[in-house]
Order: structure tokens, then sequence, then C-alpha cells
DNA sequence: TACACGATGTAGAGCGCTCTACACAATAGG
DNA sequence: CCTATTGTGTAGAGCGCTCTACATCGTGTA
């Protein structure tokens, strides 16, 4: 059974093929009368507008590329949940693509894109090196989520972590510790900034001398084994803050399993807030990123530059991380 | 600056524009020279096939639909893993989307994909109503992951949730349990057949006057607020089985604010092996599905169904559950 | 009455590609 | 030497839609 085309609708309804198509598409300029006749014939054949037709033909496609870098971080969800709202009002389509944490992957997706004809692309947290993605910026308008890029031609959305770090810092000051350890987070996104935000930070509350950087990864794991560290070296500090939440929950763990007690002994604060720190199980005081409003901005920017010249820069935007405090942190008990 | 077409490279190579499309489409009926020769002028110009002018004229996409029902919860990446495996060993192009938890997303995205004209579909755990979906199936190949939906049209894979209650049921009775109540999951996806196998598995022990069903839904709040009842109504057994991994926690969470250790006074069994469960900090026994297998089988299924004829009914694959004992279930203490 | 004009509709040329049918050599077979 | 056959290439008609340019028909205005 062949699909039903625009020149069936027209020949059901006794009408030119371009008048269904102004109808298809809203046109004001058609009659009430011919409009309601080509909707009903429409409607009773089932027709259903073939877009590859319609883009081809129109050299728009009203969609845009969304490469997410990794589906099983919910923080790209919530991103997304941002993009595809504003996508919703603005009558735009999403197409998401996963790179699955491999730049192989999030090249093919580019291209895939590409060939596709999106009108625009953004990309969250991607790996791909920034020559590429500049690249790609200069034949399609893109913005980058999560991952700074200076470029004239590829806008960003970011967080600032070098702020957010200080934030976690000075709430730990605030209660009273001074002594206060990072464990970091090797190469993972934002990773670099948080750990001078926290060096800057202890430097400029004149902590210079407490502040110490374990280095660690994005992992539980790593989160434990930076403890076993502090243990081994009789060394523990009275608060520490991690650079993402998943390394919280590992040191957290360990923690207790030595026999400290959090916040009793420790406090931690996290990064992240993602739903694992919202537990109340974990109840974990952590810096949380705006992130739909990040991909709601993210979405704005990119159509944004539909319109610009080539001669428009890049709007670079820089949102404000802010803390949420639960039960990880206390005020430090004698002096 | 217009982008470069088949006809452009034509022109530079010195060849007609079918010549450059066998190329394109590494056809065998070319000669080595003159494959060189396009291969080269394409490289020079840039060139890259539009998509949508392609699969017009060849009224197919090499593309499949993947309707994932919600991007927060990390079941549906690890379906989605198996499907790209499998996707990119045959050659396949996935468009992604979400129906962000509600049948209207869905739906739309599901007019997309057809309107796209996709050669198959995949919905993963999706809200549609039996009913649509059986339609949409009977316009294009598709097959349904995580829900079981009766039809000759419409393929599925699942794992059998009933097995999985048993499973749990046998793994709690095995430590000498045999007060066991069940924390369900309401209306979310598998959690009627858990609920049946967990009746069902109680009986045929013998445990029958010991069931307990407490109603709930899929998130932490119910399953503390489970705990909260038993404990009003000082009716506490010695395990529980909840229908999925969050309840667990709540629960969890709330069996030690009371005072009651796990899994020393309570063992508790979850269900679906997500990241949560896995933390040390939480370390949860649980039921674990074969995601990726499932998505691998889920792709295998649909293209197979490409070939299919019209009176080829439709398979419906059931996977094997599996228990993952990690630290929240013991042996009885005493009787 | 003549003309301009807004409102509505249509014809027809693409968009960039694929695919069928056919052309043309070079080789093989009888 | 003539005809199949194989290997390679091309012409040209679409795929289903959009879009520009133009046609047609009142209606208001001079």
């Amino acid at each position: 059974m062949r699909r039903v085309t625009l020149e069936d609708v027209a020949a059901e309804a006794g009408v030119s093929r371009a008048l269904v198509s102004l109808v298809m598409r809203d046109s004001p300029r058609v009659s009430v009368a011919s409009r309601a006749l080509v909707v009903d014939a429409a409607a009773k054949m089932g027709y259903r507008p073939n877009l590859m037709a319609r883009n081809l033909a129109s050299r728009r496609t009203m969609t845009i590329g969304l490469l997410l870098n990794d589906l099983h971080n919910p923080w790209f969800a919530e991103i997304a949940d941002g993009i595809h709202d504003e996508a919703d009002t603005h009558g735009y389509r999403i197409i998401l693509g996963t790179g699955r944490r491999s730049a192989v992957h999030e090249n093919e997706l580019l291209e895939s894109f590409l060939a596709f004809g999106v009108d625009g692309i953004i990309v969250a947290g991607c790996r791909l090196a920034p020559a590429r993605i500049e690249q790609v910026g200069a034949e399609v308008p893109l913005v980058s989520v999560g991952r700074a890029i200076r470029s004239q031609n590829v806008a960003t959305v970011n967080s600032d972590d070098r702020l957010g770090a200080r934030i976690a810092v000075e709430h730990l000051v605030g209660l009273g510790h001074r002594n206060i350890a990072h464990i970091d987070g090797g190469g993972g996104a934002g990773a670099a900034p948080r750990r001078a935000g926290y060096l800057a930070a202890m430097k400029a509350l004149g902590l210079n001398k407490f502040a110490k950087v374990l280095p660690a990864d994005f992992t539980e794991q790593a989160g434990s084994a930076a403890v076993d560290k502090l243990v081994a070296a009789r060394a523990m500090p009275t608060a520490l803050f991690t650079s993402n939440d998943l390394l919280a929950v590992g040191a957290l763990d360990r923690l207790e399993q030595v026999g400290l007690s959090v916040p009793g002994d420790v406090s931690i604060v996290g990064y992240d807030n993602t739903a694992l720190a919202a537990l109340h199980h974990i109840s974990l005081t952590t810096v949380n990123q705006p992130r739909e409003e990040m991909g709601r901005v993210a979405f704005t920017t990119l159509i944004g530059r539909f319109a610009a010249t080539d001669d428009d820069r890049a709007a670079h935007h820089v949102m404000s991380p802010e803390l949420i405090v639960r039960s990880t942190t206390r005020a430090i008990q004698g002096g």
C-alpha cells in the first residue's frame, strides 16, 4: 500500500497541489472554505506530510541535532529537558544522538546531523577536539553546553565552576572549618576550574597552608581511595570538598567504614546535585548547576544565531551555581 | 556559500551524476580508475551526500527511530547501548527521541518518526495505549522493549518479571525467611507481573498466610511510607521484596531511621540492579535484567521484521532475570 | 465604465538524489 | 566473422514537496 501524498489529497479535495501545500503549512492565503475541504480530505485519507520531501524542497528542517555525550549521566537528561521545553515552544524538532563517551561516535553523529541538514546543533559535554567543533560551527550554527570553547563561531553555555568551588569552600569556612581538602576530578568535565576555584578560595581566605588536592577521577572508588590515603597518612581534615557527587558518596561510605561519622567528624560537600545527592539515605550537601536553565539558554542562543550575520560573535554564557545544604555538613565542634 | 552537490562533483570529475552516485554507494559496478577519480573530486570539494535527497529518492532511510520514555532513568540508557551496538554493526543510524514520561510527547515523536520515514521503530518502556502502538506497528516494523503487548504485528522484548520475583522470594526463603512482604510498584512498568510473581511464589512455597502487598509506586518516598505503615501496625516482617531499587532505598533509609538494622533485623531485595544498588553505601541485593542484551535482541528482531511478510507473526522474546546478591540480605537469626 | 487592488488559487520549475533502462566497448564462444 | 556476454557508464524520469510567478475574480474608487 503506497503512502498517501499531497497529490492524492489534492485530487480527493479537487484542488491543486499547491493549495494543499499551503493548507499544510497554515498559510493565511487560503480561504476558510478550501481549508476545510483540504483538511477533511487529508484526514479522511490519513495523509502525513513527507518530511524528507518537505525539507528537501524548502531547504530547512526545523530540526536541531542534539549531541549528548553520555545517556547514563542524568546531568545530560536535565540539559536535554531544558532544550526540549524551549524547542517545543518554538516549533522545532530535536534529533538526539549519543556519543557514548567516544569521540569517534560523536564525530560520526555530527556528520549525520550535517548530512541530514539540521538547522543547528547543540553539543552537550562533548569530547571532540575544539578544532573539530569549531569547524562544524563554521558550517552550521552550533552551541556547546558544559564545555567552554574559546571561539567566535561557537557559542557556549556553562556554569561557573570556579565560583561553585568558592561557594563550597566559603560554606565550610562559615561553619568553622579550616582544614579542608579537595578530592579532584582529574580530566572530567569541570574538574579543572573546580580545583582552581578551591585553591583560589583557600588562598583568599588565608587557608593556603591547609589546601590539599587529592588526585582522583569522577568515580565512587576514587572517592574511597582518597579517604584511605588520608587515613593512612593520619591527615584527616575536618572537611572534604569533592569534585562531584559520586566522589562524595565514595568518600562518605569509606569514612563510615573506618568509624568516622559524617558530618560529626568530617563534613562533605559534593558537586552537581545529582539525584543521588538528594536521596535521604545520602542527603549530600552539594553545589547545583541550573541545568534546565542552561539547556533553555543553549536553545535560545542557537536560534538567535540563525539570524546572526557572519560577523556577529558567538555569545558565551556563564550561569551561576548554587549551594544546596543538606546533611553532610555541620559546624565544627570546639576549635 | 551553496553546499556542494553530486552534480558539482560529477562536473569536477568529468563524469556523469549517476557514476558519482554509484561511487557514493560503494557499488561494485565502477572501475577502480573512475572510483579514484570521483573519490578525489569529492574529497577535494568537501562533498557530503544530502540525506534527505537520498532518502527521498531511494525510499529508505537506513535509520530507525528509538523512542525512550525517560532519559533520566538509566534503565533506558542501557537498553539504548545494546541497540546502538547492534545498529552500528548493521550500518543503521539511530534517531533518538524522548517522550519525557508523557503520552502526548510520545505520540508526537512517533508521528515525527513516521513523517521522517524511518525504516523501523523501537519503543522502550513507552506509555502509549497499546492500541496506538499496534496501529503504528501496522504502518512500519516496530518492536517494544520492556512492555508486553499482545499483538501479531508488534514484536516485544521483555524480561520475565514474574520469574524475577520468584527468584527473589526463593532467595529469601532459602535464607530462612518466611514472613516476607512486598512493596508494590503501582502502575509502573513491570510492577504487575512482579507482584503476581511474588504472590505465586509465596503460595507455591506454602507461605500464603505471610503474603502481604503494600501499595506504593516507584519512588523512594513510597518506600519510606510503606515502612512507616509496617511500623505503625507493629507488623514488621523479617524481609522485604520491593518492586524496584528506589523503593528499596527508601525502605532501607527509613528502617535505619527507626532503629532497625538491614540486614540484621530486616533483609531487603530490590529490583532492576540500577547503578544505585551497586553503590557500596547501599549495596543492595537486587534482581538484574539483561538490559544491553534486551536492546540487542530488540534491534535484530526489528531488522528481522523488515524481511517478514504480512503473515509472519511478531516474535515475543522473554529474557531471564538474575539475582545479584549484595549486602542487604542475610540468613535469619534463630527461628 | 474603467482600473487598481487585495484575496485566493494554480502552473511548473526545481530541491539533490536514486534507479531503471539502455548504450557502448571489449572479450568470449561457436 | 557474427553474436552473446560481461563490464562500465549514462540519460532521464521520478521521489513528494515548496516556492516563485502568474491567473482569476470580485470589490472599491475615480
